[in-house]
DNA sequence: TATTCCTTTGGTTGGTACAACCAACCATAA
DNA sequence: TTATGGTTGGTTGTACCAACCAAAGGAATA
């Protein structure tokens, strides 16, 4: 019973209040700008990784190859990505972000940090921020991993959590 | 310009990526004991907070008082709370959880401590935790106060960034 | 003082939107 | 022929808003 265990107990109650908000609540408020509300994260995505098929974006988010599908279709009508034939594998697109994606990301990213800086963390001080930054950033990519991990081999239940 | 607000521009992609997952996506990977997905929220809440009234349930997630009204209704046809009038106020009921709500609660934190002990956190020692922990709780304080507020006067927007 | 409005507030219910899943399906690769 | 990338159909869960009811809390009047 090591207090390992323990101190991941105690994380639950933050990390469920931080999960539970969903982006929604944040974006909706941040409303005005054009950019569908869903596509966002993808748009990053594609805007900071550069070219991608669909389902990297799938597997990087972890999420269903048919969401992505769908959001992305949105996305090129709004004509913020655009899509052309992968030449090695005439199945899949290869997708990027257009000029004007680029552009409304920007400008939201621009908004939203603009809200953390001066209502949510105005009070945090440098370097507590970017210790936040650091260890948000391992928690998220080690979050994702276990997550993948898990949809694609769920015989994890068999930790006798089911027995 | 100062490197406060670049900070936080640095912040968003970790913070987008944890709070794009749903917690669905954990806890639907955890599935096998009873306990309806959404209601778990509430229900740790009415478990560690005590008895309340749905009023403050939906204030303290930041949530549409209708979604509470739901979520509850099923919560207590699984018998996993309860009501009783406030004798006050007869317009209100008290909430709290019953002995199975409790048990069945506290079965599925100790599965996730477990996942998170075992396979997310393994590697992170003590002392980075416990940083962990104290950092979340500060965030997502202060990212639900800042949405309380965003969502009950929205004359936030008229900081210029509608114009 | 007691009674009758009017407004506010806590909560529920109806309708709708959206994001996610799975399953079925095409087209192209191997 | 089988496997794979992607799309589409159908379903579910969660959220919002608007409309509503019942109870409270004043304010005005008898």
């Amino acid at each position: 019973m090591g207090s390992h265990f323990e101190s991941c107990e105690r994380l639950l109650e933050p990390l469920r209040k931080l999960l539970g908000i969903r982006q929604l609540a944040l974006q909706r408020a941040q409303h005005g700008n054009e950019l569908s509300t869903s596509g966002t994260g993808l748009l990053s995505e594609l805007v900071h990784g550069g070219e991608s098929r669909a389902s990297e974006l799938a597997h990087n988010r972890v999420v269903d190859t048919s969401v992505v599908s769908r959001q992305l279709g949105q996305l090129e009508q709004e004509g913020l990505i655009e899509r052309r034939p992968d030449p090695t594998d005439r199945r899949v697109s290869l997708l990027r972000a257009t000029e004007r994606g680029r552009a409304a990301l920007e400008e939201r990213e621009r908004q939203k940090a603009r809200w953390l800086s001066e209502v949510v963390l105005s009070e945090w001080d440098e370097s507590r921020l970017t210790e936040l930054d650091g260890l948000l950033r391992a928690l998220s990519d080690d979050l994702l991993t276990a997550s993948r991990q898990l949809l694609t081999n769920p015989e994890d239940a068999a930790k006798e959590g089911n027995r």
